[in-house]
RNA sequence: CGCGGGAUGGAGCAGCUUGGUAGCUCGUCGGGCUCAUAACCCGAAGGUCGUAGGUUCAAAUCCUUCUCCCGCAACCA
């Protein structure tokens, strides 16, 4: 029986069409769903759209359709983009979905039940014109950050869930196991800045506006945004109150929910707290990923400095797309993205180094072998090193991929492709060709060549999916196995360039 | 003193846990090769590893001071 993994990526909230830096997410989690189904597990990968709150509902009358039109437009738009970036996803969920906000209900209502939902008083500093509710920290001079005036004490009808209850639990999980929020320095941020200075009851419900799912048994209320998202996570795999589907325990905790680092709270405080109310088992991890950014900081629509992910996939192709989103953004710190970056690193890596390799072993075989090539097992000194690389390719992705380190992945693999290149230069096939008595020797390098091509090409499939089979295509190949094989016949197909040169102006 | 992360050749990064010739990619300069998408391969120049002090036979690596940058600091999501 393989064994399961069970990903998630944020579910997206749909007040805007995702950017580029919006989008590294599911690529992100794309990514590492692939990598596991190669390595064999059985995986499950959840995305989807976030669809309720505040700030919807006002997009909406500002749009001038229904909240549910405007989430309708918005989700498909975010679901398409998902696709155009070749993201494997096993099911994109909505929070508008019947099915879910029905659970939603009674998760409430049991939480309510146990005690650990009670109804009070929301007291907060409000400003009127602005209908909002602001924080002491958020005020700017003591006055509302949005329109400059004065603030005044207000309170409201809201049920609170009682986080207080859970804190000790949670400092508890947390430290036993440190794996669980990564990076390790988000840990420190959750425990000294949240949970240490003791949790505050958590309100979660809201009655100033209607766009949310209704308390069933209090319908002035809708639940909190953060309630009703989180929980997506395991209404969509079968939770119910009333006794969850086998489908569910059998998925049940999540190994890895890919997050943004901005929500990092909600998911590493609050949403344990729900689970552990629900008597559920906590998520393996959670891995808070940086973000995108452009040279002049984040994208805004204010800077207009946003760039789309279609946009720029139209123009340079998706693998390059992933590429750069998966090679260039570190493992905990932002990553600045430019054009001229990304045109470098198509020319400098996907052209280059790999399109030119393959281009260049393909061509050879056809020139000298009519595209034929067997192992004769000629073999030389010069051979070890390539295949030594190659065998170890696969222990060292396992290494990186665990440590959810994607760009140290895909440098283990240029490395083999680099080497590779440098191997063609130490072998000299077309001296080789040039000499009769040489020709076996010519047919292993180009041997060794094509299967060090075809172990990158396996591996390259979670990252640059159509660049792979593109390969595997050329490769004439189904052949799988992680290392060099020996006994390979190959008829290899017509060369075709993998990746076109950018034409740099300078 | 709110908490945390960082400062390494022109650029971007690794190394710091377990002190001991400072490594990688790009860029620059020189050379080689011609199978290939003017691609590939080799070599060179370039760093007092932010600052000041300490521990040590020896510090980018351990300790302390200071400077600068960044993230977080709860009910918008």
């Amino acid at each position: 029986m393989k064994e399961k993994y069970y990903i998630t990526t944020a579910i997206a909230y749909t007040s805007a069409k995702p950017h580029i830096g919006n989008t590294y997410e599911i690529v992100l989690a794309d990514s590492i769903a692939r990598y596991k189904r190669l390595m064999g597990f059985d995986v499950y990968f959840q995305t989807g759209t976030d669809e309720h709150g505040e700030k919807i509902e006002l997009k909406a009358k500002e749009a001038g359709v229904t909240p549910k039109e405007y989430v309708d437009k918005v989700s498909k738009e975010i679901k398409n983009i998902w696709d155009i970036m070749n993201t494997s996803y096993d099911k994109f969920v909505r929070t508008t979905d019947e099915n879910h906000e029905k659970i939603v209900q009674k998760i409430f209502k049991k939480m309510y039940d146990k005690g650990d939902i009670y109804l009070g008083e929301y007291k907060g500093l409000y400003c009127t014109p602005c209908e909002s509710f602001w924080t002491e920290s958020q005020l700017v001079q003591g006055k509302c950050p949005d329109c400059g005036r004065e603030v005044q004490e207000k309170k409201e009808e809201a049920y609170f869930f009682k986080l207080s209850k859970y804190q000790d639990k949670l400092i508890e999980y947390i430290e036993n196991h440190p794996e669980f929020i990564q990076p390790e320095s988000r840990k420190n941020e959750m425990i000294n800045n949240f949970i240490k200075l003791g949790l505050q009851d958590l309100c979660v419900s809201r009655t100033s506006f209607d766009w949310g799912i209704p308390v069933d048994f209090d319908k002035k209320h809708v639940v909190y945004v953060w309630l009703d998202a989180l929980t997506n996570y395991i209404t969509n795999i079968g939770y119910d109150p009333d006794g969850s589907s086998e489908e569910f325990n059998s998925w049940w905790p999540a190994d890895l929910h890919l997050i943004g680092k901005d929500i990092i709270r909600f998911h590493t405080i609050y949403w344990p707290c729900f689970l552990m109310s629900l008597d559920l088992p906590l998520p393996k991890q959670v891995f808070g990923h940086p973000w995108l950014i452009m040279a002049d900081g984040k994208m805004s629509k204010s800077k207009g400095n946003v760039i789309y992910a279609d946009d720029l996939v139209n123009e340079y192709g998706v693998d390059a797309v992933r590429y750069y989103l998966l090679h260039e953004i570190p493992f905990a710190s932002d990553g600045i993205f430019t054009k001229e970056l990304l045109e470098e690193r198509i020319n400098g890596d996907l052209v280059n180094i790999l399109g030119n390799l393959v281009n260049r072993t393909i061509s050879m075989a056809k020139k000298y072998f009519n595209s034929h090539i067997e192992n004769k097992s000629i073999k030389d000194n010069v051979d070890e090193e390539l295949l030594t690389l190659v065998n170890e390719l696969s222990s060292k992705l396992e290494e990186k991929m665990n440590n959810l380190e994607i760009g140290a992945s895909i440098d283990c693999i240029f490395e083999v492709l680099r080497r590779s290149n440098k191997y063609i230069d130490e072998t000299t096939p077309w001296i080789l060709a040039k000499e009769e008595s040489k020709k076996d020797r010519l047919e292993t390098v180009l041997y060794n060549l094509l299967e060090a091509i075809r172990v990158c090409a396996v591996f390259l499939y979670p990252y640059l999916p159509t660049t792979s089979e593109n390969i595997m295509k050329q490769l004439n190949t189904k052949d799988e196995i992680f290392v060099f094989n020996e006994n390979t016949i190959y008829d290899l197909n017509e060369p075709e360039i993998l990746f076109q040169r950018i034409e740099i102006e300078k």
